[in-house]
DNA sequence: ATTAGCACTCTCGCCCTTAGAGTGCTAAGT
DNA sequence: ACTTAGCACTCTAAGGGCGAGAGTGCTAAT
């Protein structure tokens, strides 16, 4: 059964599936309406309903029933003589309450466990092989970002000078996260205590940094600027620059796999679709609108078409879940189909992978002694 | 005029165009027939060439051309009664030696200045910028690579404990390219000296690595690796993974803007050519091919259609060009659309995208003062 | 309530036709 | 010898008509 914190609430679904009360009978139509319609992509009539599933009444019936369950806005009608085809809150109906089986079978669960235990854990390569794991698995289009704190807090920086005596800032931030910046070649030198600068200043600037300003957001760390060696200073400025930028950035450098997949589904097979598809996906902002609701509430969260609050993407569903802790880092993962979505396996293998990288960064650290 | 750097003589192409003595009007027909086709996407007639070119002959005559062209290769007929369109081998030849203006406007050069003088050095965003410039300017999919040396060489470490107590190495590589691993924690602890390993032991470690290791490659550190502490030895260990790990790959981390524009090409309207391109796309191991053309060449580089080793590739043209040293770091940007690609344009942008580039990162480092 | 039967509707694929574009050839002109 | 006008020919793309098939909704009987 679909755990209650796939339930979905928010003021942006206007109609609530609480609110219908469904005879059994309508319950298993609906259900037999979206399973078929999900494997075969074609609009499924009231005769071969009741072939494919056991069905024990007749068409006739099914026919009386679908056209109470169109009535009831959980079915359509491409045309008056196609078969029925789900609405979106007839796909929200059955992800809430008509869906069976959503665990993953035990031998998925082994294969994917397995190709996390294959890599290195650089978090890059983690985060591809999510990714492409969650692509391959539900022949969708899978989106990853990488587990940011909200809060950018410092962590650890230094100073290093390279090959073509530039010199380079790399900050770690408390999460984990990298980012860095060139510094500007002719202001360092000028704040170097005795002609040009040494590798050896730049060590002790940053030691002097790592000693002050660690777990220190960007305002704190802008309050401290006065109180540091003229180097220092600059370096922490710099820092300062690096934070407020790093701060509040919720998405940025997404993984994503799997692009190919969608080309397969029939409603993409022309490019007018598509279109509004790639241009969001390519800025990625879509990620915006999941990450209240899932910083709060946590689980898998299903985004039904129309749903959506992007207009572009009314006529996709996205399936995803946070992984990390809200108070720490935190990154998002899931994957974004046609609302033909096969949900009874994207949640299930959703939920599982944000489970399972949860439990490796937590083993992870958890390998101390204390 | 074109310059010869942007000449193509590869094994991989089996034309050579320089062999074919192309009378005066034949020239005058393919460039007609190319520019027509390229801003209409239609098969061009003799009738229309006439009319739209101020080509002083009838259209018999041009017609008589065209089958000559035909001949020889330069131009190919979708049906007997549809109009000529250029082939691969009719596009090299309008690229090397038919094509006009290949220098950018002015007008676009500042644009584009102006663009990159907007935005901090920060080299992701760099990159990312340079990408949708690209993509914008020519309409096609743009793909920028982060500038990296073949050998991967060591530059500066790190060791920066984190919120959750991990422990993180970042090691900034000699050509300004950062990598990261999480430590193992128990063997780390193991290896401290007295009791949980302290940050301070871990600044340590990294002083003297950054103080022995400087500018060694993979098999020069893993020489080293005895002669350390057993702390500092296990650092470098993972340090000789980095490296050998970032060795060699030419090409990851491509950044990519534009992929929507593709659609508008008719050529892609339906998905079935898309698909092979995406798929390519995003394993971007379609640019390893350019890779020694452009190391020993340098300049702007076409690949067009069948020219292209990649056989999902026969449909698109490739319009690239390195930027950076070629004995520091290399990149590579250029552009992917159809072979109906906007030569004229796509050309000169890259080419001026790339010495910008250069400029920029020479110009940031030559303000030391020595 | 359920179901069989039936008339009705609508799409989809098919064929046919036609219009139009463009060619290649030939014969005449320069 | 090159160019061009003219013309017959070919092929595609678009449109119309037709029939088959699928599916519905209604009604009347169980």
């Amino acid at each position: 059964m679909v755990d209650e914190r796939m339930t979905q609430g928010d003021p942006q679904i206007p109609l609530r599936s609480q609110a219908l009360e469904l005879t059994e009978r309508q319950r298993n139509v609906l259900r037999a309406v979206v399973e078929d319609y999900l494997r075969t992509a074609e609009p499924v009539g009231s005769k071969v309903l009741v072939d494919r599933h056991g069905l024990a009444v007749s068409s006739a019936t099914v026919r009386s029933a679908m056209a109470e369950l169109e009535a009831l806005g959980l079915l359509s009608h491409p045309h008056t003589s196609a078969g029925r085809v789900p609405s979106d809150l007839g796909y929200r109906v059955y992800v809430e309450s008509l869906m069976r089986e959503s665990v993953l079978d035990r031998a998925d669960e082994l294969m994917i466990r397995h190709q996390f235990s294959q890599v290195q854990l650089t978090s890059n390569e983690w985060l591809r092989l999510a990714a492409s794991i969650l692509a391959g698995s539900t022949h969708s289009v899978s989106v990853v970002t990488p587990a940011k704190s909200r809060r950018a807090r410092y962590g650890h920086v230094q100073l290093a000078e390279l090959a073509d005596r530039s010199r380079l800032c790399v900050l770690v931030l408390n999460d984990g996260n990298v980012v860095q910046r060139h510094l500007d070649r002719s202001t360092i030198d000028r704040l170097s205590p005795d002609g040009p600068i040494a590798q050896a200043d730049l060590d002790l600037a940053a030691a002097t940094l790592n000693a002050e300003l660690g777990g220190l957001s960007a305002p704190q760390v802008r309050r401290r600027l006065g109180k540091l060696a003229p180097l220092a200073t600059h370096v922490a400025e710099v820092v300062a620059q690096l934070l407020e930028e790093a701060d509040g950035v919720v998405v940025e450098d997404v993984f994503t796999a799997g692009l190919a997949n969608v080309l397969e589904q029939p409603e993409f097979a022309q490019g007018a679709k598509l279109r509004g598809i790639l241009e969001v996906l390519q800025r990625s902002d879509f990620l915006e609108q999941l990450v209240p609701v899932l910083t709060r509430r946590g689980g898998v969260h299903v985004i039904i078409g129309h749903e959506n609050t992007i207009d572009a993407m009314h006529e996709v569903s996205l399936v995803f879940a946070p992984y990390g802790a809200p108070d720490r880092a935190l990154g998002l993962l899931g994957v974004l189909g046609p609302t033909r979505m096969p949900y009874p396996r994207a949640i299930p293998t959703v939920r599982y992978l944000a489970a399972l990288m949860n439990e490796l960064i937590n083993s992870h650290y958890a390998e101390t002694h204390d």
